[in-house]
DNA sequence: TATGAATGAGCCTTCATTCAT
DNA sequence: TATGAATGAAGGCTCATTCAT
């Protein structure tokens, strides 16, 4: 559950194990019960350390938080992203985008939490910082993606390549949001697999629903 | 304390003057605070009423909350969002559709904070409550919708429903979520205007982004 | 539970059960959980009444307390115990005595107990009140009992009444107290049987234990 | 309100100044109020401590209400009961054990109440840990001390080593409770000298109270 | 660096009690 | 007589935080 290979970059030798455990069982508990559902002690004893010791080495609960966030915006960054995007087609290029993200809010479900409970957190002075750090970064370069399609020919002139973006983007977060509510609906049977949700939807984005008429 | 006069001219609504302050107080914290951020002090001293009054009527903390999501649940409910739709189109209705369930959340921005808080809830034994009570309803009905699109010919046949409800829905609970923080973004222009989001969204998922070839 | 007989002495009918419920309940409750260990609350959950009817009837919770005491004092009073004791011999007396004392105990274990806890409280000012109504009752009887047999040279002259009267009354009030925790112990076997206890004791008391040398 | 001073110059008697403190407090509180009476903040008080403190060392009222009641087993214990009862005549021992026995109960009154309070709890779960800790020891050795009066032809055979027991612990446990509502008695003329008392009861279970005829 | 002990503030809850009806 | 609503005080407990070691 710890990860020692995060001493990878062995720059602060000293802060050793204890900070490396803290944080990474405040994580889990962060993205699981949120700020105020949190309790040092839990994370404390999940990281099998003292409780005083995290005042040592994050200053106090904020603090820690703080820590935890700077950590999950690093890994949901689309730099880090991993699997970089080329494709030839603009078309191309979002299907591989709307997936990839998708994948991404799947392999780091807590990252993900955390940011949308930020989102909904009212008078958040950490929601801008959020939103430069994660969303900014995803929802600009869609923008710009569209916007090379517009200029390629590709996407028509007419579209707000802003509503594009944010449409792409809340249908795979709601989707994230939900997927065990929907699983128990009827009518529903892409919640099994994501490659089909993902495809489906940017099929729709693209192409619409309404039958070609003229 | 609590207009004694107002309510005295109603049918029976004598019995719960305090229950209705405590309730109505309640659903402000709990939406703007969480469940956990929110404190029964602070409820009993916006609803003018002894802190031990809220046990007398809700019996606990998790009492009153649910009581709060209750009382939300069927203001979100759409049999009670008002304005029916009625268009002789598909296209017509979803674009209706869209718009108004836009209009309701911002209706009722507690009650959808309190619900997306509990879906994002781990271990929430009321999601399924809330499932049913409140997203299963839009769900039903969007699906419904576009299959009789299917059925008149009008709504391709290869689209998954489903994936068009959660699209909807998803684009819009995320402009929803994230519209203040959009408005600090470059190149969006729609934030202002609700409206003209859900105009240019309807238009996306109906006829797609993609400039028509053949 | 609640003996609704209890309006036999018709005088106050005014009174009626709402009082007499409370304070059957109270007699339960008190009894077994001691004054502090009780709340008023299951007082009026039991006896099937509100809360605030208690106060109307008695006042507060030390009011009825002190109800509850004085109807157990007369329950408990000697004078009340029904079978009288007769007999020729002060032996026989004693026996008879020892053997009613233990069962008017266990006819009214809810009276003891309270009866015994109070005696237990460091500053009671109800002890005197309790010592007077019931504990000197059937001490003054005993000492009288065993002037008697002085007098009458049955009983040694060598005897102090009143030591008797407390290794009797003791005897029979520890037996009371601890006999379920008795019967978990080897050796014992009396415990059984409330009379068997009785006797045996009687005869140590009179002839005491040691094999008569002389 | 504890000799810091004393404890200084001891061993590692450091691990518990507070700790102690709150024990000490906590047993006269127990003792002379019951658990329902007494309060945390008043121990804490009492103590010189903070109330969160107590819940640093003992995690709940319950979890110190059972240290209390393990360290005052420990002191009544017989085995620690100091004085060995060591004498060549069975009567001997038994008036010795006697005095003892009544002289420990009133070295750690407070021991003796708390422990008759639990004797009185109707659902005790912690009678049995008593019952086996506190009694069963006195009990047994009691017992056993007549069994071999028996064997030497000492005590009479057809006395219950049992019954016995229970007199004279109860005779004893029961001047303890009542001892200052017997001093408002007449014909109490014992209850100033403990051991006046002993002796007198000793002397009756010994040889009984009836004139010895044939 | 790391820890056990200690703390003040605050939380949820309960209690005995009062009041209006 | 009887009750539901309301209350102030207090109770047990938790929390984030500090301190000495």
């Amino acid at each position: 559950m710890i990860k020692r290979s995060a001493s990878r970059d062995q720059d602060t030798q000293t802060s050793g194990q204890g900070r490396e455990a803290i944080l990474s069982a405040a994580k889990i508990q962060f993205a699981e019960q949120g700020y105020h559902g949190t309790t040092l002690s839990l994370i404390a004893a999940h990281a099998k350390v003292c409780k005083a010791n995290i005042f040592h080495h994050f200053g106090s609960k904020e603090g820690l938080y703080l820590a935890v966030l700077k950590d999950y915006c690093e890994q949901l960054s689309p730099l880090r992203g991993g699997r970089s995007i080329s494709a030839p087609t603009c078309r191309e290029q979002l299907r591989q985008f709307a997936q990839i993200h998708l994948e991404n809010m799947f392999n780091e479900p807590g990252a993900v939490q955390l940011f949308l409970r930020e989102l909904l957190a009212q008078d958040s002075h950490r929601k801008e910082m959020l939103a430069k750090g994660v969303l900014e970064g995803n929802f600009a370069r869609l923008v710009q993606m569209v916007r090379e399609g517009q200029a390629a020919g590709e996407i028509r002139s007419t579209i707000d390549p802003a509503v594009l973006a944010v449409a792409l983007l809340g249908a795979d977060v709601f989707f994230f949001m939900a997927r065990d509510v929907f699983q128990h609906f009827r009518d529903v049977s892409f919640a099994e697999g994501v490659e089909d949700y993902s495809k489906a939807l940017s099929e729709i984005l693209l192409t619409g629903c309404l039958v070609e008429r003229d």
